[in-house]
DNA sequence: GCAGACTAGTTTGCAGTGCAAACCAAATAT
DNA sequence: ATATTTGGTTTGCACTGCAAACTAGTCTGC
């Protein structure tokens, strides 16, 4: 194969990316969530800025498509919402990075 | 500031991309577009594999963008839809481009 | 010459998304 | 007691992306 048709090739994966990874609020949400390995809603809430609802739907999301684990517990009296990423969920992650350098590689800009 | 917190804010910037170069289907088109200058409705229809609509709608959300010129010629009898990336457009997809990089880079993945 | 197929797109309809505001129950402060 | 705060969830809505349906014009066979 050329070296063209090569590369048509790989930018052709752009279109079948991982929508819930590339969603700018999850990529960040899990790019946090990759590094500590376990978070509470407020330590995200507070990272990422974003409001409450919109993190909470966002956390449903990812739950919903397993990639985050969702805890519910009770720190004294206090509910305390603790996130982790799942297998999938890390992998996930870490295959969209891995396609995105790649993506990035092959473009001029 | 600490290293620890310059990622962090370099992390927050996830959430401000430019969403008209993030989605996957334009983010192709541009692709194409950067390096061939000039191309065709065509062209792209077979390069990126979208639907006529799909590419369609695509093209009108960049125009409208200003990142994309969309130029209506006849070629003798049959239309020709002339597109090209204009100077904005050209700059969004680099500044994206440069900000994912940068993005990925600190990103452990 | 005109019926039907083809070309090169555009418009339409709709399900799904992302977002913040409104809401909620429980704990804490006054 | 009442008000405020905490830690979230639910609701409402405008916007998106998508393919199917449509359109305007051209070519082809008869």
């Amino acid at each position: 194969m050329t070296a063209k048709k090569k590369e048509a090739q790989e930018l052709q994966k752009i279109v079948d990316i991982d929508r819930v990874v590339h969603e700018p609020a999850r990529l960040l949400i899990l790019s946090y969530l990759y590094v500590v390995e376990s978070a509470d809603f407020l330590f995200l809430l507070r990272q990422t800025n974003l409001t409450k609802g919109n993190l909470s739907s966002h956390l449903m999301k990812l739950e919903k498509a397993g990639y985050v684990n969702i805890e519910k517990k009770f720190a004294g009296k206090i509910p305390r919402t603790l996130l982790s990423l799942t297998k999938e969920g890390r992998k996930a992650f870490h295959e969209y990075s891995k396609r995105m350098k790649r993506i990035f590689k092959e473009l001029p800009g």
